[in-house]
DNA sequence: CTAATATAGTTAGCAGGCTAATTACTTTAA
DNA sequence: TTAAAGTAATTAGCCTGCTAACTATATTAG
């Protein structure tokens, strides 16, 4: 195996350990709050559009639709959100935030500003507009 | 929230989906074996070292011992490997490659390699190092 | 008007990955 | 020499997330 492909074997491996280890990080800080990592997201898309159907809901958070039945579920177990079916077409169910869900909002910030500090600590903020040029070059190859 | 933030909550979203993105297609290439991502990670630790204990193999993974004894099971019932009791100490399981597990390295480099390639095109020599660089320093924040 | 097709969401079943609690064996210290 | 402490691995029970197969409702075309 050449210089180079030692080098890009390097940067996956990495890449998969960093992003495994910003995943548990993450959850760590979100379990003082009784919260999944992942869970945030769909309350981050609530928060910014309440009412929203499932389907749209998957599109914004790019997953598959049986992940969101079964989030939403759950979160509507612990009475962060409820479901309602749409009106004018019966196959639509619609998500909305209870009160509960929305207060989280604060904390859950908090404990986001925390964790993006710890993580881009030391990092310049050109290295950071570089990071973001080619994370976004990965995902539109990836998107291929 | 400044612009400052805006950046970083950019990043932050960027990578969690970049890396969900990157699993995914990994998988979906995978599928082609019948090994689920993850377990490739195992493989490799074994080729790079057959025979060795649980706990060294979590360490090196970066796993915690229950995730390990799951895939270890499911491998083992795949007839990818074996597990044997170390002599020396009865607590201690090492685990060995099957022949089906040495042969598989094969068609799997090949598909590690046509993933990079994919992951990385158009991405310089140079940038590829800043970005090796930048997730060792978010791996080193991490760790502190 | 009805049969075929498309769409929204669910269910079942599997994977990785985790924490907390437990079992089995070793080592250490009184 | 035996009781206490430590270590390796497992089990139980959660979570995210996926695919394949299904249900229920809408739309469209013959």
């Amino acid at each position: 195996m050449g210089m180079i492909n030692l080098l890009k074997a390097d940067i996956r491996i990495l890449f998969t350990r960093t992003s495994a280890k910003m995943r548990k990080d993450y959850a760590d800080a979100l379990r003082a709050l009784d919260i999944y990592v992942g869970q945030d997201h769909l309350l981050w898309q609530l928060w910014n559009g309440d009412g929203a159907t499932q389907t749209e809901l998957c599109d914004r958070m790019g997953c598959e639709p049986p992940t969101l039945t079964n989030m939403v579920k759950k979160l509507e177990a612990y009475g962060l959100l409820t479901r309602k079916k749409d009106v004018l077409d019966a196959r639509v169910t619609r998500v909305f935030l209870t009160e509960e869900g929305r207060t989280i909002k604060g904390p859950l910030d908090e404990i986001w500003e925390k964790h993006q500090e710890r993580m881009l600590k030391g990092i310049s903020k050109e290295d950071q507009l570089t990071l973001k040029r080619l994370l976004q070059q990965i995902d539109t190859n990836l998107s291929e």
